[in-house]
DNA sequence: CACTGTATGCTTACGCCGTAAACTACCCAC
DNA sequence: GTGGGTAGTTTACGGCGTAAGCATACAGTG
């Protein structure tokens, strides 16, 4: 017959160890264990993916298309159409946290990451954005979505934290930080916060399209240079 | 005599751990290296340090603390004050990029952070905002500082992209990607562009303290709803 | 002085990792 | 049948973090 129902393949590979990373985390995944897992010795797996660095980055790139391929219609407004792209792959990588430390870490820009990138960059340009405020826009909303979402997803849970985390919930060090003591027990969602975040992103670009000076307060004074 | 001049020490092993990144980057760092680095076996360093794992943390905290170690006058208006941290952050982490992603994918928090995000927090509830909007800004300027900051620190340059990208600045594919094809080029200085975001983050958070409506664009739509 | 406890560094070893190279078993076209 | 390709295996190499035990050298006490 054919290839016996159980060969391995490209694509088995790449689904297999998507779904052992979903089950057991990132650092579970070896070359070893994922031909166990598949039945199989670690080097018949070479036969199918060049090495474990390409099959993350195959990995990425199928996160990475996730994101995108509903992409709303390009009729819609530049903010629905941002929104819409930040919000799915906000989703999208809340419910894979492991995903973000491949994504964010791993520079390697594959299909569905050009892709990505393409669908920002049009949105902001049919948005009417100059090709370099398109530029730095691209820079921002990308930065947001794997930035902050990184850090949301990255979060250490109470249970990680430690035992000075959980004196600072107690309140126990609240002289030597107050504030954090005030505000660490405030109510919080990720999404919620999230959509704060990216309302102040893209308030913040059509600010920029209008043409305010970019790194000038309201005041006039200029924190770059009041750092630098 | 008392210990050699040349004596392990923690503080000796955790400064070698930074000059041999700083030097060879982070993969190069391993116990066998850093012990042939001090002029010893690898198993020497477990005396002064638990772990490699306790070793990475003690770098993050060291780094995390060079961003707040002259932090603004409590005086200063509270703009200004995170601006300022941001822009130290953001600095630092550029000159070492590979602290990008000892801080960004370790959640572990020591006491330079907690610092850090004290020092954040009583700017903001300094600036008049309140516990609850503090809670979200805290978490506005960190996922800033470190997600936005990463992206830029790991952005491929030229070189390491691959010829996909070398195919796209040479406008080869054109067709396919319009968007990014008429962006690439522009001019892009990480600094300039940075101060971009930090100023698009403040005014953010300002607009929020006066109490826009979070999620609702100025056209009123909940782009949140829009999408979900 | 000898004696002993402690601190420091070394040696060896274990079980992981990614993967290069050579080998076997099979299946299909001629 | 038989030669060639394909899929999977075996073995091995050099790396990793670190547990366990050993050697040395010093400090304090008698």
């Amino acid at each position: 017959m054919t290839p016996p129902r159980d060969a391995l393949s490209y694509d088995r590979v790449l689904q297999a160890a998507l779904a052992l990373v979903d089950a057991h985390g990132l650092e579970a995944l070896s070359m070893r264990r994922l031909g166990t897992e598949l039945g199989v010795e670690a080097m018949s797996l070479y036969r199918h993916v060049p090495s474990k660095d390409a099959l993350l980055d195959a990995m990425v790139d199928a996160i990475v298309q996730s994101w995108i391929d509903e992409t709303p219609s390009t009729a819609d407004d530049w903010r629905a159409r941002l929104s819409a792209i930040m919000h799915r792959a906000h989703r999208a990588l809340l419910e894979r946290p492991w995903a973000v430390d491949l994504v964010t870490v791993r520079p390697r820009v594959g299909d569905a990451r050009l892709r990505y990138a393409e669908a920002i960059t049009t949105a902001l340009l049919d948005g009417g954005f100059t090709p370099q405020l398109a530029h730095h826009g691209l820079h921002i909303v990308d930065g947001t979505i794997m930035g902050f979402t990184a850090q949301q997803a990255r979060r250490p849970n109470a249970a990680a934290l430690g035992d000075r985390a959980q004196a600072l919930y107690d309140g126990a060090l609240a002289d030597q930080y107050p504030g954090i003591s005030r505000t660490i027990r405030e109510h919080h969602d990720h999404h919620e916060e999230y959509a704060l975040m990216v309302d102040l992103v893209i308030e913040g670009l059509a600010r920029l399209r209008e043409g305010r000076p970019p790194h000038r307060s309201r005041s006039g004074a200029s924190y770059v240079l009041a750092f630098s």
